[in-house]
DNA sequence: TTGAAAGCGGTACCAT
DNA sequence: ATGGTACCGCTTTCAA
């Protein structure tokens, strides 16, 4: 690999002028300009982004960490960061916390080795502390922190709307999957659902659920022993909204006639199911975005007026519901 | 954020007997390293990553470029990899490619200006010319290629296994479905399938799909129509199989009754459908860890006496296959 | 067993 | 407008 050397010397200025034609920085004749950049075509250089980085204390790089790589609401989260990053010249690494802590420090400690510029972080973690002493900035995706700027969707309403929309297309009597207690997202759009449907004329029950299918394949069955006579579910997320759709075909339950079925997310599965699911959408790629912009805008030192931004999410209906009756 | 100067200071010795003990190379008295390592605790001192990769010319860092990170099956791959090389002490980063090759080579320059001591490369790009000239080595992931050590599943036998198991569960009237032309790994399980249908006294067609779900949705609607009578579809991949079974589904067919199905893949998608779909599994997470192994072998400049290393898929019995009649 | 100093590939200050 | 050079934090050679 060339070196900035090997450019000065071949277009016989000093590593000092190339710097300087490289990075735009000072006086830098046309002529000159041109003899450098011959040279680094000839020589194909690249400047050491390593090299950089030790003197700059600071690369182009971000580091993204995500909770679970396997869940599909992460990757598209990923997606719409990593646009907005490309767009602005910086460079994403992922890391997969997988769920654990001592994965998220260890990632949080190679993006700091590494002179990352900032990290967007989705973890689930409670635990703030890791971020504490970071000597760049640090946005949080799909999480809320009053420590910490953050990007996330608006549970409260989808909750409500979720309940609002199987109410207003017949269910009377409700089951509500309430996801994991130490997910402050899953916690809002429960307790939306619980305020919403505490003004409506309909029965309720709640189950505790996993995220994780297996589980909410457990939850889907043991649904349906304790409360045969529901019609209608409001699932935690996607997946359980699978799980229960499952289990209520095999069952022999008809979807929506019989049962309808209110997701969280939109995630692609949601798409794939039969029927296609009707869902609470997050803007996941959206969410990405903004996030990327806000934490861009932190790394700039720009003022930023909003550190928390809540996107808004909206009902998608396919078929797990039915047509609304006459307005509800 | 403490350097090697500060813990020398206060040691009491110089960087070049910190940096000695650090990397346990050269004499370091016993008396002088517990004094270093206790400099080490108090400072809370962590060697700069930067600073040693400018020297070293090396990191401990490995790149891990995947096509599409939306496409479940990749993160699965990379969960594996991630495994093997956290137990080895080394990091992931992973770049997403999106299918796009100006992508692909952005994420190369990265890591290799990043230093990274290997990649792992899971993208269908057909240009191999990206990865000539680099100067730490390359392992292909679910891509086969001469020019470099690859690790990819078994496709051919995929293809004959899925034709062997629809056809004794009796189906008779197979159709086909080809995934993309560019993907060698999809070639290859059509070509098995081609192969073990040919010797199959069954009728069968072939259709082209994609493996986007959008445009696999079109083929599902389109085989339906052309082919009206096919009463086993074997499909390019999972995706492709979730949108016949949709579509099989909204045209009322009886899963497995009327039409089996199999998937190839087994994400886990494929057991969140209903019926859960029969599927050939490729073993991801093994492959993941299979090439982690392998960058790791040739990082260390060690012998490898197998440079492309082929796993074996099997055979996922769910219920979008019939049970098997007598021994067909 | 230890330390001084050169150098990895850049950047930026200070002269000229 | 250009160049010399110290320095970023670490490793390694060589001398002591």
């Amino acid at each position: 690999m060339a070196t900035i050397r090997d450019v000065a010397k071949r277009a016989g200025v000093s590593v000092a002028t190339v710097s300087r034609a490289l990075n735009d920085k000072g006086y830098v004749h046309d002529d000159t300009r041109k003899l450098i950049n011959e040279a680094i075509q000839q020589l194909n250089y690249r400047p050491n982004e390593v090299a950089r980085s030790l003197y700059n204390k600071k690369s182009r790089l971000i580091g993204l960490l995500l909770p679970d790589i396997r869940n599909p609401f992460f990757p598209e989260l990923a997606r719409g960061a990593e646009d907005e990053m490309q767009a602005h010249d910086y460079r994403v690494m992922i890391g997969n916390a997988d769920e654990k802590p001592e994965k998220e420090s260890e990632y949080i400690h190679t993006f700091e080795q590494h002179h990352v510029i900032g990290i967007l972080s989705a973890t689930s973690n409670q635990d703030n502390s890791f971020y504490q002493n970071l000597s760049f900035p640090v946005v949080f995706l799909d999480r809320i922190s009053d420590q910490h700027p953050s990007v996330y969707a608006d549970g409260l309403d989808g909750g409500k709307k979720a309940v609002r929309e199987i109410v207003r297309r017949g269910s009377k009597r409700i089951t509500l999957l309430r996801g994991p207690m130490e997910l402050k997202t899953a916690q809002d759009r429960f307790r939306g659902a619980m305020e919403e449907i505490s003004s409506k004329d309909v029965e309720f029950n709640v189950m505790k659920t996993s995220f994780a299918y297996e589980e909410a394949e457990e939850s889907a069955k043991e649904l349906f022993e304790r409360f045969p006579d529901t019609d209608g579910v409001i699932a935690s997320n996607d997946i359980a909204a699978a799980a229960v759709l499952r289990e209520a075909h095999r069952i022999g339950k008809s979807i929506p006639e019989e049962l309808q079925i209110i997701g969280y997310d939109d995630i692609p599965l949601s798409k794939w199911l039969y029927p296609p699911l009707s869902t609470i959408r997050q803007p996941a790629y959206d969410m990405g975005r903004t996030a990327a912009k806000l934490l861009i805008q932190l790394i700039h030192n720009e003022k930023v007026s909003h550190k928390n931004i809540q996107l808004p999410v909206a009902f998608i209906e396919r078929q797990t519901t039915r047509k609304a009756e006459e307005n509800g």
